[in-house]
DNA sequence: AGCTTGACTTTGA
DNA sequence: GTCAAAGCCAAGC
């Protein structure tokens, strides 16, 4: 079984999944909610990650949207935190865009499923 | 109770 | 390739 029914928060499950990404690595609120099994439920994980600030460990840097761009930047500490944390991580991140995003990619899915 | 907004994605032009 | 519009679900007003 892969997670809870979804009886229980979708919160918790993006939690879980962003906690699982690797450092170094990025992924996209799409690819989350795909591997949770609501692809269309993009936009929740972003209200997710918006919530994740009251959870103590969320690299919610490492989630990014389908073109690689940083765009929760400003909803962190500092509008420039996001990109430092991913720096700091060894992504390089150009005009709040991660290069070689594609690269860079950490598919939930695949990775969950196969690693599951 | 309803309407608007939002850290998104996909499809159509 | 880009730009505009629709769809989606949950939280906030």
């Amino acid at each position: 079984m892969k997670y809870s029914e979804q009886t229980q928060d979708f919160f918790e499950q993006v939690y879980q999944v962003v906690r699982l990404i690797p450092k170094g690595r990025v992924t996209s609120y799409g690819s989350i909610a795909k591997a949770l099994g609501t692809p269309k439920s993009s936009r929740i994980v972003g209200w997710a990650m918006n919530a994740s600030h009251k959870h103590p460990d969320i690299p919610a840097h490492r989630v990014l949207n389908r073109n690689g761009l940083l765009t929760g930047k400003m909803h962190f500490e500092s509008p420039t935190r996001m990109q430092e944390l991913l720096e700091k991580e060894g992504v390089k991140v150009e005009k709040d865009k991660v290069v070689d995003f594609q690269r860079l990619f950490w598919d939930v899915q695949e990775e969950l499923g196969k690693g599951m």
